[in-house]
DNA sequence: AAGCCGCCCAACCGCACAGGG
DNA sequence: ACCCTGTGCGGTTGGGCGGCT
């Protein structure tokens, strides 16, 4: 690539990647006993050898007490939805009417899991429109791609099959019933603790 | 059993804006 | 009025993991 590699050169102390649990325990003790804000002040004062922007991606986006992990409910689903069809990829204004939830995490969660139904949605939509342009033209050449594509323009993002449709992903994703049972991630975590593990292994350390 | 592929998510990057000096 | 620094935001990337062939 053409980025000079001067940060690594000039600035050898700051690290990058994947956060390490001594690393947060520095954060949250810190941000614990001084506040948040003044991100680079706190990242030199700390001694975490991390630049003010990473640390306080890593705090508003994981270690927040109040941070909500684990899946997004169908009713959080349907507020993205409309929120989204709103205001387009706002994602931080979107995130406000999300309590707990990162723009983050909002974000991740409309690329990988609604825009990947939309254009499921979109092709499904092309199909049936494909048979039904040969069921009622009885044509059966080769034309029906073209077709097909003037009876379904492209919709964008708002999509309006899913507005008023309160059923956005009835069998897709998991739906959690007991909100309790977010917070254990079993098996989405274990490789990490969970944060009531580090919130606890915080006050056992003491502030 | 091994390799491949796609999905998911944490983290980084660049840009824009706001506030203070 | 201008410049500098800090902060916030949206887009993008890279690695881990699980499922499939």
């Amino acid at each position: 690539m053409d980025k000079k590699p001067c940060n690594s050169s000039q600035d050898p102390e700051v690290r990058k990647g994947p956060w390490t649990m001594e690393e947060d325990l520095i954060l949250i003790n810190y941000i614990a006993n001084h506040g948040e804000g003044v991100w680079n002040s706190l990242a030199k004062a700390s001694g975490l050898k991390r630049t003010g922007k990473s640390c306080r991606l890593r705090w508003l986006n994981y270690l927040r007490p109040d941070v909500r992990r684990g899946n997004i409910t169908p009713e959080e689903q349907l507020l993205i939805i409309e929120l989204h069809a709103k205001w387009g990829n706002r994602w931080s204004k979107i995130a406000k009417h999300l309590p707990g939830r990162t723009d983050n995490e909002i974000k991740n969660f409309w690329r990988t899991r609604i825009q990947k139904h939309i254009k499921q949605t979109e092709n499904q939509q092309q199909q049936r429109g494909n048979i039904s342009e040969i069921n009622n033209h009885h044509q059966g050449s080769t034309s029906t791609s073209k077709v097909s594509t003037m009876a379904h323009p492209i919709v964008t993002y708002s999509s309006p099959s899913y507005q008023g449709s309160l059923e956005p992903f009835p069998t897709q994703f998991p739906i959690i019933t007991d909100q309790s049972s977010c917070c254990t991630n079993d098996d989405n975590n274990n490789n990490y603790w969970s944060m009531e593990d580090i919130w606890s292994m915080n006050l056992l350390n003491g502030d």
